[in-house]
RNA sequence: GGGCGCAUAGCUCAGCCGGUUCAGAGCAUCUGCCUUACAAGCAGAGGGUCCGCGGUUCGAAUCCGUGUGCGCCCA
């Protein structure tokens, strides 16, 4: 059977993917190994499969593969967000262009319709991330809505109702008009817009003639202006606080007051106050007693209450009412003025400050535990720089504005009596109960509101566990939840490290009094080769599903793990999956050498059945040995990237590791001379040794590995599978072998570096003079073949001025080359090397004989420095020696 | 305006507690190779005043201050 000369991964990867599931590879159930679990971050069910989620699940199902190779009892929770705002806009849209307005049917008739909208296309994101390999646990899958989830949703409100978080009071909101809702902080995106800063001028009550200007962007909201403010210390209006001014067009009266949060040098140093319409003035408005008047309604139009104007939108106002303002004489003047505005995330529409009846959660005490618990490392952060940004976020945190006036979500079980009494329970009737028999269930209405979805999604890493847990005690929680939480590692954006991260720490806290997660891995942002971010408008994002048709998911992997240092964001190019291709392709083809190598000792005779070394390890080709210390360093190197997350270290090591230290260098050693095949246990110790590469690289590629690793040893069945294996015991590398082989190395990048810098073939014959150690000694044939060298001798040339001297290690050793040797040229390399190294020793000298060194550096690093002397004199022994 | 972070080879980055055989990796570039696994390959090479300035230190890419530039979050 002919192999291809590359690797076509679309032919195994469905393949595998089938299996794996078919034998439950992934499925996790509670037992006796320790548990590693983690919950995905729930796609949307109205996103869009891209790169971003490439990244973060490959992350995920690296770090959940190795954990089963490290036998523990893994669990990879799948499941989607309903995304209430998101999901409600789409699905209103798709509604408009049928024609149907959201008001005209009614509530249930548009859930219904939202419903059948995630029926359809909810579930697609998730289950697109097979093709990538991700090992979920399909049989856990939730949803932000199922009814399980949805309940303990409802019951955290009325229980953080009843303990006093959860309360109901008159906030300045985002409002956003197109949408008619309040929306979140973080769903306000500020914007750099041109508008225009008009000086109006407010005259005195007493002396009309007389005025002062202020600057204001918002003209429109003058109106429902209740003071206008100045600092304290400006010594322009010192003397005119507590004095009346009146507003343009209305008349109406208003007093200066002086508060230090005024900046004297922006605008006039005057400050409109408008407490129902600017947060900083509602502030103001508050400390002062001023009255809140709200002139806009929640379409964003002027209401009755501003006099003038009604009925218009407020950014038509605002044209309109500066030419009355100047009709009138009190436009000083308008100059054009950059400024940052909010608009919506969803419509896009300008945001209003708006004071309005909202639920909230009070944050003071729940934010203290979850600060703490990264403060002392119970949680951390990966990389830990975050940390900074979230002490900050954590200490200026305002109460959770949690109520969304849409209708997808879960709608908030709060009951209103005729009398404007709240009643806060799952039902009508428990309600009723509640107020004790003041109200009938038929008597109350229900909120209309539904939550915020981060309100049902920090309850994640509890609830798909067990749903039941926010109406038990921790000792009460279910088998699952025992087992499984707090679970590992969370991997997601720094983006959401506040309202999701904090909340799920703050949520696991009130539930479970623990800690949810041991470690946060943040991912970066997948931008461009220009450092954009990936949108859909830009078009610049490649399709995920398209590119692993055309490279194979293992490539796709590697390729963005190559790049990605955790909280780094990665400027993706298609080169990299190419890079990715093209080291799964040299996996491929070590494979296929091994396997030839295997065929041609078949074809000689009969393999032994047991793939276990006969004779000792030390009589085989020395490369045997090295390789399988090389193994355990790296081994150990590996363990130490995966304890610090450092996944991007760990790619790199494993392609490095396989290309140049397996491929390059094991491989070409171990060959056997033309014509001649290999020995047996050789080609043994070869197949364990890339058996244990495949299991090393198995969370990365999980595909490749498991196609190769049944390829390699056909007794293994369609039911084994490499990701169930579990990883050899570590073993402590022996340095010296290491050392003795990265000498031999050495000599043969040093000759080949000789023969191209000379421009000789490879076949041109060199002759060798080495110091006879035996490791040399046992390395001759080897270094004879891949250096190209006719003859190896050992000790000293005769003909020493024939001979090129280079240094490997601390040993001098002598190539002649054949040519007319320019024995000067020699000599002064020769010569510049022993002045560099002469150089380095007085430095390292000095530094030895400093006092104040030998005084403060560590035992470590003074034995560094002694060593570093030692070598260099030996060198420079052996150097004065070879040219004496 | 406030807070946080970043600035190392053409590009993307690594350099942990300060110690000079550590200035490194991958990619890209250049040179030579169709060498019996792989041209998606093989063998080599070049390339950096570690952003500027000042300080601490026996010693600074690494610590401190400051300036400049960039990014993110908040107002």
């Amino acid at each position: 059977m002919a192999l291809s000369t590359t690797y076509n991964p679309a032919q195994t990867e469905e393949k595998w993917y089938d299996l794996w599931l078919q034998h439950a590879c992934f499925r996790s159930q509670p037992d006796h190994r320790p548990a590693y679990s983690l919950v995905i971050p729930p796609p949307n069910v109205t996103g869009v499969l891209h790169l971003g989620h490439m990244l973060n699940n490959t992350i995920q199902d690296v770090l959940a593969r190795k954990a089963r190779l490290d036998g523990k009892n893994v669990c990879w929770v799948p499941g989607t967000d309903h995304a209430s705002i998101a999901t409600e806009t789409k699905v209103v849209n798709m509604l408009q262009e049928q024609g149907i307005k959201k008001d005209d049917i009614g509530r249930d008739e548009f859930l219904r319709h939202a419903w059948a909208w995630k029926e359809k296309y909810g579930g697609i994101i998730l289950h697109q991330l097979k093709k990538l390999g991700a090992s979920l646990d399909w049989e856990r899958e939730a949803f932000t809505m199922s009814p399980e989830l949805s309940g303990s949703v409802t019951d955290v409100f009325i229980d953080l109702y009843h303990k006093g978080y959860v309360y109901r009071g008159v906030r300045m909101v985002n409002w956003d008009p197109a949408g008619k809702t309040a929306v979140a902080d973080d769903e306000v995106i500020f914007k750099t817009v041109a508008s225009r800063m008009c000086h109006l001028r407010y005259r005195f009550v007493d002396r009309p003639d007389e005025y002062l200007v202020v600057a204001t962007v918002r003209p429109e909201t003058i109106m429902a202006d209740r003071a206008v403010c100045v600092h304290p210390d400006d010594p322009r209006y010192q003397h005119l606080h507590g004095q009346m001014l009146r507003i343009p067009l209305t008349g109406r009266a208003i007093p200066i007051i002086a508060d230090p949060f005024v900046s004297i040098d922006f605008g006039t140093g005057c400050l409109k106050v408008t407490p129902a319409h600017d947060p900083n003035d509602y502030v103001l408005g508050q400390k002062f007693g001023l009255e809140i008047v709200d002139i806009l309604d929640d379409t964003g139009k002027i209401n009755e209450k501003s006099e003038i104007l009604v009925g218009e939108d407020r950014l038509v106002a605002r044209k309109k009412i500066i030419n009355l303002i100047s009709e009138a004489g009190d436009l000083e003047k308008i100059e054009d003025y950059q400024s940052n505005v909010g608009h919506s995330e969803r419509t896009n529409a300008v945001i209003e400050p708006r004071l309005s009846m909202q639920w909230f959660v009070r944050m003071d005490e729940l934010t203290r535990p979850a600060l703490e618990d990264v403060l002392s490392g119970a949680v951390r952060l990966h990389p830990d720089k975050f940390m900074g940004t979230y002490r900050h976020w954590m200490d200026n945190v305002r109460d959770w504005c949690i109520s969304r006036q849409l209708w997808w979500g879960h709608r908030i079980p709060a009951w209103y009596a005729p009398d404007g009494s709240v009643w806060v329970e799952r039902t009508a009737e428990e309600a009723a109960a509640l107020s004790g028999g003041r109200w009938n269930a038929a008597d109350l209405s229900q909120d209309e509101d539904v939550l915020d979805t981060w309100f049902s999604s920090w309850l994640w890493p509890l609830t798909v566990f067990d749903p039941e847990i926010t109406h038990k005690t921790p000792a009460e929680a279910n088998t699952d939840l025992r087992y499984y939480y707090p679970t590992q590692v969370l991997v997601t954006g720094p983006d959401i490290l506040f309202f999701w991260v904090a909340r799920m720490m703050m949520a696991g806290r009130i539930y479970m009094n623990q800690i949810p997660f041991h470690d946060v891995y943040l991912t970066g942002i997948v931008r461009d080769k220009q450092g954009r971010k990936m949108s859909k408008s830009l078009g610049n994002s490649p399709d995920p599903l398209d590119l692993i048709e055309r490279y194979g998911a293992d490539s796709l992997r590697m390729g963005l793990l190559l790049s990605s240092p955790a909280g780094n964001d990665l400027l993706y190019d298609e080169a990299l999956v190419a890079q990715g291709r093209n080291f799964a392709n040299k996996i491929w083809n070590a494979f296929r050498l091994i396997k030839g190598w295997q065929q041609a000792l078949q074809d000689a005779r009969n393999p032994s059945e047991t793939p276990s070394i006969q004779g000792d390890l030390s009589d085989l080709h020395p490369a045997v040995e090295w390789f399988g210390h090389r193994l355990h360093q790296f081994r150990l190197q590996m363990e130490s990237d995966y304890a610090k997350f450092r996944l991007s270290d760990v790619a790199q090591g494993l392609y490095k590791l396989i290309w140049d230290d397996f491929c390059s260098w094991y491989l070409e050693m171990v060959k056997p001379p033309y014509g001649s095949t290999i020995e047996e246990d050789v080609l043994t110790a070869t197949r364990l040794y890339l058996d244990t590469l495949l299991q090393y690289l198995h969370p990365v590629m999980p595909f490749l590995t498991e196609e190769l690793w049944h390829a390699l040893d056909p007794d293994r069945q369609d039911s084994d599978f490499i990701g169930l294996t579990s990883l050899p015991g570590r073993v402590e590398p022996n340095l010296g072998i290491l050392h003795n082989t990265g000498q031999v190395q050495e000599i043969i990048i040093q000759l080949r570096n000789f023969r191209n810098e000379r421009q000789l073939s490879p076949k041109h014959p060199i002759s060798l003079w080495l110091p006879g150690t035996p490791h040399l000694r046992r390395y001759s044939s080897t270094i004879a073949r891949m250096a190209g060298c006719g003859s190896i001798n050992w000790g000293k040339p005769e003909q020493e001025s024939q001979c090129i001297q280079f240094l490997a290690f601390t040993d001098v050793c002598y190539a002649d080359l054949g040519l007319p040797q320019n024995s000067q040229a020699n000599r002064e390399r020769i010569q510049s090397e022993i002045e560099y190294l002469e150089g380095f020793l007085v430095s390292v000298q000095k530094k030895l004989s400093n006092e104040r060194f030998v005084a403060s550096a560590t035992e470590a690093v003074l034995a560094k420095e002694r060593q570093k002397e030692a070598d260099a004199r030996l060198k420079l022994e052996n150097l004065r020696k070879a040219i004496s």
